[in-house]
DNA sequence: ACTGATTCTTTTTTT
DNA sequence: AAGAATCAGT
């Protein structure tokens, strides 16, 4: 007991020991916070005799849900699997399996992942011949997840406009759409079990009572539905224990709603806010710039963070001409680290997003240093596994059209489009899924068998009489044999059983590019595996729920040392040695897209608070002149958010040489160290390409400038010469302009 | 119906 | 830049 609570300090230990209450704690970046929520649990079961079945945690990630087991684990010998742990997501997906019937869903429904919700809704909207040009499938997909998010169906949307209407008319086809095929989204997951749970009183009865101790960590990210869904379970009876941290939420896209953080306050009668404000993780210099920045937030619950630890090292920050530049120099930084003796995995290396990874990756794969990529295509996104899982999902829930739609002639079985236009068709006729249109147009004697959940299993009888190798009909006795053949098979080999027959081996077998492919359907029996050994339930039904639930955490290499390459977004909760974010740049950082959004830059601020709050010992801050996106060359100013730290935080480094003028070719490049001088503020070094007038070479792509009336701002083309010139300025406050040299009183910054 | 070529689109973050 | 979608030729 005293060994438990060792080492914690006072609000820590208050925290962990709180009474039978609810609680809010406020709990600042490294200030113990994963420690508090797993010691309360392991507190409340060895020292309060609260059994673990009792207990609901809910965590952000289903790394972080892992993670917290796994500690509990250490702490106590008990056995954890009769708490419930894990994502929202993941917890309504158990109690939407455990009631499929109450909920209204096929024991065996699937799960759609974005990219299959989209596909859904294209489906849709061009089988009613809805205008796409007005109504782009992203947006409907936009509207129907936020409508789900709000508790609200697609029968209770109050259109007041045109569009409105139009956008629930859309939603309500999807949902009978979904309805038809027995699958649900992601939001569907939490809406249908918020539904149960209202509708149902005997269920919220037994779910409540049951959990006395409800904890959930991020509370700063849960979304309106969720916090409705945690109060419907937490009934008048449980103490509901919520961590969180304002300034790190970053999900306010996803329907995050901070304001959930004073709600709690209010229906919980909580009286008192237990603050964390000790950080463990940073030196002073890092957290003081951290601290600095996040003060240009407006509506902030008060918090400031410190640390005993000394103030460390200065926050380094590098200017590269180029994206290229910018990677060989964090390449040349990170490998002095590691002669150094800091090992790799202690490296993160950080972007806004994902699209930056490449040319960093590259830089890297060059240099023969070891990195992992987080995010990105997944695992479980690969084209190779969709295919796989789809098979997969024709075997527990044939009415899946995604996943018949990719396989039907995958590999090619000679059914083209005018086959496939027949069936939707004759599915649309009859109201039902492509799968039982399929099985109504096929030849042959075939008896029928109705599973209560109203899945066909069928007995061939024709199958001696020989099965067609090609047509519609082909596929239909294919995957019919798999579900009969896999009826008695365990996961690992209803797995081998259908790479065998798919046909999928074969044909990237015969592919050039095949390999890899291969190789990934060869480690999707290891992810079975491996997924056998922790999962509870080892259903082919279950393990197609966790891979599309837990679409990323599959990765090969896990164990090796090498540096993590992630988005900022997914370093939260994570800590590293050293620290390297790149591409600050404005645009990028923050990105074009949150000006639009109210709030969109104080998001992007905290953003910057998280990445900031990854580091323990050293920072790098970069930023480049000139960088290639989306196949064209792009220039950007600095990032607003460099200019929030305080410069006397700031050490900035040079590049010794001129950079190249041209190309995108890039060698090594030395640098000094400097002082910070007035003059090194933030301005960008040397010269691009694009020189403009060859008389005096004054002006030129990339350069940055400052115009009388608009401020300061950066060439980003240029236009003739002499006295005829033009040249376009983007500012950092009035956009982009095309000035006249004639005219324009511009000066060299 | 299939293949290869060309055009078009997408470019923020994720359960 | 890379992938998806569409189109033309076989």
């Amino acid at each position: 007991m005293s060994l438990l609570l060792s080492g914690l300090n006072n609000e820590q230990l208050k925290a962990v020991t709180l009474q039978d209450q609810s609680a809010l704690v406020l709990a600042g970046a490294g200030s113990g916070k994963t420690r508090v929520l797993t010691t309360r649990i392991a507190y409340l079961i060895q020292s309060r005799q609260v059994s673990p079945h009792s207990i609901l945690a809910v965590t952000f990630t289903n790394k972080a849900a892992k993670e917290m087991l796994i500690r509990i684990s250490a702490m106590l010998p008990i056995n954890t699997q009769g708490m419930w742990v894990g994502t929202f997501h993941g917890l309504c997906n158990r109690m939407l399996r455990a009631h499929y019937q109450d909920a209204g869903l096929p024991q065996a429904f699937q799960i759609l992942d974005s990219a299959d919700q989209l596909a859904v809704i294209k489906r849709v909207l061009k089988d009613i011949n809805a205008d796409i040009e007005k109504f782009p499938p992203r947006q409907v997909q936009w509207f129907i997840n936020n409508a789900k998010d709000g508790g609200i169906r697609g029968s209770q949307v109050e259109a007041s406009d045109d569009f409105t209407r139009k956008m629930a008319e859309f939603y309500l086809v999807y949902e009978q759409q979904c309805n038809k095929e027995g699958v649900v989204d992601f939001a569907e997951l939490l809406l249908r079990s918020y539904e149960l749970l209202t509708r149902n009183e005997v269920l919220q009865k037994h779910y409540s009572g049951r959990f006395s101790h409800i904890l959930v960590d991020e509370f700063q990210d849960t979304s309106q539905l969720q916090y409705k869904w945690l109060r419907l379970l937490a009934g008048a009876e449980a103490s509901v224990f919520v961590v969180g941290d304002d300034d790190q939420s970053i999900y306010a896209f996803r329907g995050a709603n901070t304001g959930n953080m004073k709600d709690f306050e209010r229906d919980f009668n909580i009286s008192e806010i237990i603050k964390l404000e000790q950080n463990y993780r940073s030196h002073g210099n890092i957290l003081d710039a951290a601290n600095t920045l996040i003060r240009n937030n407006n509506g902030r619950l008060d918090k400031n963070l410190w640390t005993s630890e000394g103030d460390g090292e200065l926050l380094r920050v590098y200017n590269a001409p180029t994206d290229l530049d910018e990677a060989a120099f964090i390449v040349k930084e990170a490998k002095s680290l590691y002669a150094e003796g800091v090992k790799l995995s202690q490296i993160g290396l950080l972007y806004r997003s994902n699209a930056q990874s490449r040319v960093l990756e590259h830089a890297l794969f060059n240099a023969s240093l070891s990195y992992r990529v987080y995010g990105g295509l997944r695992f479980f996104e690969r084209q190779e596994i969709k295919h796989a899982l789809a098979y997969l999902r024709m075997i527990a829930n044939p009415n899946d059209d995604n996943a018949l739609l990719r396989i039907i002639n995958f590999p090619a079985r000679g059914i083209g489009a005018r086959s496939l236009e027949q069936l939707k068709d004759s599915a649309k006729e009859k109201g039902g899924s492509l799968w039982q249109a399929a099985l109504e147009n096929r030849g042959g004697v075939v008896l029928n068998q109705e599973l209560g959940d109203g899945t066909l299993i069928s007995r061939i009888e024709n199958r001696a009489a020989g099965i067609p190798k090609k047509g519609l009909n082909s596929f239909v006795f294919l995957i019919e044999s798999m579900q009969q053949d896999c009826l008695e098979l365990t996961l690992p080999e209803i797995i081998k059983h259908m790479l065998e027959h798919s046909g999928l081996v074969p044909h990237y077998n015969s592919q050039r590019e095949g390999a890899n492919r291969l190789e990934n359907l060869n480690e999707l029996i290891n992810a079975v595996t491996s997924y056998i050994q922790e999962a509870e339930d080892s259903s082919l039904t279950a393990f197609l729920a966790h891979a599309s639930l837990e679409a990323g955490e599959h990765q090969s290499g896990n164990d090796q040392d090498a540096i993590q390459l992630m988005t900022v977004h997914s370093s939260k909760g994570l800590e590293f040695h050293s620290v390297f974010l790149s591409g600050l740049e404005e645009g990028l950082f923050p990105h074009d897209n949150s000006r639009n959004e109210a709030g969109g830059l104080d998001e992007e601020r905290r953003l910057m608070y998280v990445a900031l709050t990854r580091a323990q010992r050293r920072m790098y801050l970069s930023f480049t002149q000139s960088r290639m996106l989306h196949g064209q060359t792009r220039y950007n100013i600095p990032s607003r958010f460099l200019k929030e730290i305080p410069e006397k935080l700031l050490k900035f480094l040079h590049p010794v040489q001129e950079p190249a003028a041209t190309g995108r070719v890039s060698g090594e490049k030395n640098y000094r160290v400097d002082a910070p001088t007035r003059n090194s503020k933030l301005r960008m070094q040397g010269s691009a390409s694009g020189i403009l007038d060859s008389e005096n070479l004054k002006w030129s792509i990339g350069q940055n400038v400052i115009h009388a009336k608009f401020g300061e701002g950066i060439i980003v083309n240029c236009e003739g010469g002499g006295s005829d010139g033009r040249v376009q300025v983007k500012f950092s406050q009035y956009g982009t302009k095309w000035l006249s040299l004639e005219y324009a009183k511009l000066t060299s910054a």
